[in-house]
DNA sequence: CAACGGGGTCGTACGGCGTACGTCGACCGC
DNA sequence: GCGGTCGACGTACGCCGTACGACCCCGTTG
């Protein structure tokens, strides 16, 4: 029920297949298992289902294979999800970088949003010391082009990615768990808001928190409306984008 | 090794036992078990070793009592986690609302860092629908208190919240991770860095990836040096609060 | 062409988890 | 003193990840 644990894969295993030191012996060139295959069809089960339904049993089904064939070609889950991780970077697309930072950033942020869209397992399966696949590399070099030759230093560079990208997760995170809770219960947000109303009013009345109850209401019917996780993310994003502007402008101003 | 699943604990069970509903029965007034000392230990446990640690029958152990006997007072795990969630808001200061509201912004995100710190579990176990039991909405209710009365619309105040809550998350979990790893691997995160470089040269050559090279060095070293996480905890919160003192400055203007 | 060796495959089994279910004992109200 | 009720808990089930060892098939070698 929770963010993976033991999400410490051995990174030289990881690294070792992210990199492709083994090439593939005769036998196994042909057409039967192949890390590539396995991976794929992980991404598929956890793209549709959900990182829970990711178990090892449920990848050699998929694949018509034993459960521990595939163990043959990966050392572990964690291993497997570290690959299935970098893969997705892998599939994003690398804008071409033009227009302003602003336009760069902000085109980058909307990139990461709609990576963790397609693949909401990632909200749970990545960590803040990923492992270092070549897929990684190259999305992280990509976007620190954003930000280059704007006046920063290379510690503030990283500093706005992390905190650009952060943003990003975070209202990813939120947005898919109203995915989730409306397909769970097979209620929208704006339903299952009207549904606790009565109760809600019994215990918090403007009485007691009258500032959380009408913002809380306010905030609910919003919720309700069309817009929510999605005017969360925007609004963030221009706040850290002036955030970031301000830095931006005293470098400018004393160089 | 993920995010809990089944976060969805019944909402109704978990605010029943939240907002106390039912009053003790004569018989389990006594020194009995009771959900107060329940979720003492469970959050002592969680504390300690982490969620992971958690189980039902180490909270039974925990208790010298039998692990199904936790069930007479508690429906099941998930209304657990959610009940101790809400005791971990109860044990936050609240502290006065003075000085402007960026001072005050200031002090609320480092409040909640500090609990995430006491309390690093939280950082998997919390969900954006979160219950809503009595403590989380006190929590709510106060935070707004710092961002009431500058000119925002509710669902702006709601929003500036939202965003520097989101940014105290990112943050807390990325120092969080660092703490872990360092316990689990024996090894600083900057004698980790280090015992990769060599690692990382062979195919992060200043050739091919010239600028993530670089700037992966500097924020490389930055984590071995005693600010890491730290740095990017303030460096963000800086950004955030300038950028939500622009839309301040906005509303003031057109007053 | 026969024998061999090794690598891909997979069945079984173990120790963990959350928790459904049914029983038992002790206490409280009468 | 007694009946009913409720707290406590033992057992068992179906999941999970994966260690271990057996099998089988195929490429290589003598």
């Amino acid at each position: 029920m929770a963010i993976e644990r033991k999400a410490t894969a051995d990174p030289a295993r990881s690294l070792a297949i992210l990199w492709r030191t083994r090439e593939p012996t005769s036998r196994s060139a042909g057409q039967g298992l192949s890390v590539d295959r396995i991976v794929r069809a992980a991404i598929d089960i956890a793209d549709a289902e959900g990182l829970d339904a990711l178990t090892m049993r449920r990848v050699g089904e998929a694949l018509g294979v034993g459960t521990m064939s595939v163990y043959t070609y990966v050392p572990g889950k964690a291993e497997l999800v570290a690959v299935m991780i970098d893969t997705a970077y892998g599939e994003m697309p690398r804008s071409a970088v033009e227009g302003d930072w602003r336009a760069r950033l902000e085109r980058i942020a909307h990139d990461n949003l709609a990576l963790y869209q397609r693949h909401p397992w990632m909200l749970r399966a990545e960590t803040t010391r990923p492992v270092l696949g070549p897929n990684l590399v190259a999305k992280y070099d990509h976007e620190l082009g954003a930000v280059a030759d704007i006046g920063l230093t290379d510690i503030e560079m990283d500093a706005v990615l992390t905190l650009v990208l952060g943003h990003v997760k975070s209202s990813a995170r939120a947005a898919s768990e109203v995915v989730d809770l409306e397909r769970e219960t097979d209620m929208t947000d704006g339903q299952w808001w009207q549904s606790h109303a009565p109760w809600l009013e019994t215990f918090l009345t403007a009485d007691s928190y009258p500032t959380a109850s009408r913002v809380g209401t306010a905030a609910g019917q919003q919720h309700g409306g069309a817009y929510g996780p999605e005017y969360a993310f925007e609004f963030g994003l221009q706040r850290v984008l002036d955030g970031i502007s301000v830095v931006v402008a005293e470098r400018a101003a004393s160089r």
